[in-house]
DNA sequence: ATAAATATTTAGTTTTGTCTAAAAATATTT
DNA sequence: AAATATTTTTAGACAAAACTAAATATTTAT
């Protein structure tokens, strides 16, 4: 597997998750910042690879074994963001363009030694899920905070936007993982939360509240 | 900086150790395992970047710059094995190939915190020194086993050969860094030598002693 | 010092992953 | 349902890094 390749795997298996039919041409392009002619290229490649099944004109989807093989590749990611953070104390909205390189290191004794080494994490800095070494992965009942009801107490688990800008902006308003969250009230005109965090009030704005994955209790 | 262009940095670098004059295209070509018109296609391509002074037929040199550069390379190999080695358990024999594709992931900012975590080893777990972020490491008065003098106390401090048979064979033999040896007898037909190792007598070949490095005391 | 042997470079080709421009298929609008 | 718009694919080209084969330098041997 290239690192090429397995770009493409790791974006089929993103925008799966999203949307569990056939991924388009273009939908692919725009994560891998690239043309539709390139992705459609490739996604030869990749069927000849038997990795995903693909039909001209009607999207793609992962095979059982491109499911698997990407699963790794998140894994690895993931795996090697806990490192960078618990480890090396790198912050939260560091440790992403890091990882991407790091996940394309190929050595899955590596990677089973790294996970014990570090515990065997179920999540990563951001509050995703970790694959173990056969692609399990533990689910959570998330809901994004725009869809909390109001005065029902809530813990931070996750970001959907890992963006640094993003993140920056949560440790500016001290919201992390495990944060206790209460939506107050509910702003009509723009669905902006006025919210308990740890205590203190704070107003954010649907933008935000469309990010932040919270779970009760 | 490209995979294979750090490559022959790191080969020029390697072999500039042992010859200090102008290194020769087939040299290279036999350490990276490729032929001598694509090295003198990338000589050109370091050349034109002012990592190597290149003159037609006259060999080449590492420049300021490429020397700098093959030690940060040689660093993030070295920070690596040690990692492998001190912190997932790996033995000294399995980390050199996973070393080889760490060493291309491009963040200093990952070194120099990799190094703090380590301790800032000053040697990898073969005996070579690390350099550290400006490059600089230690030298020590290491001779080969080969050349030591009889009825001295030495002590094993490095491996010239690193391959995965030639430590597998020291494991074997319970030969590690930091090993005492003293060198009872040399057989004057094939230069084999019998030494006093950790309390014990062992005999070994003139092309063992010859692939270790010991010191005084 | 010339001939033979060796080393190096040049020229032209291949593969991978990308691109542009044009053609073809699908989706949307009227 | 036809016309238009959008998406996708094809065809041909390019850059990087390798290759082969031929040409040119350099080194070694006679």
């Amino acid at each position: 597997m290239t690192v090429s390749e397995e770009n493409y795997i790791k974006v089929i298996y993103h925008l799966s998750l999203v949307s569990p039919k056939g991924i388009n041409t273009n939908a692919i392009a725009g994560m891998i910042d690239t043309k539709a002619s390139s992705v459609t290229d490739m996604l030869k490649k990749l069927s000849d690879k038997e990795l995903v099944s693909y039909q001209k004109y009607q999207g793609v989807t992962l095979t059982e074994k491109g499911f698997y093989l990407a699963k790794m590749i998140v894994r690895k990611h993931r795996l090697w963001e806990v490192f960078l953070v618990n480890k090396l104390h790198f912050t939260w909205d560091e440790v992403h363009e890091i990882a991407e390189e790091l996940e394309h290191i190929q050595s899955e004794k590596l990677m089973n030694r790294l996970d014990e080494f570090l515990g065997f994490p179920a999540f990563d800095p951001h509050g995703d899920p970790i694959p173990n070494k056969n692609g399990e992965m533990v689910t959570i009942d998330k809901i994004l905070l725009s869809e909390a009801d109001l005065n029902l107490e809530y813990v931070c688990v996750g970001v959907k936007n890992s963006s640094v800008e993003f993140l920056q902006y949560l440790d500016k308003q001290k919201i992390s993982l495990g944060s206790n969250i209460k939506v107050l009230s509910k702003e009509e005109f723009d669905a902006s939360l006025t919210i308990e965090l740890n205590l203190k009030t704070l107003t954010i704005s649907h933008k935000i509240a469309e990010n932040l994955f919270i779970k009760i209790q």
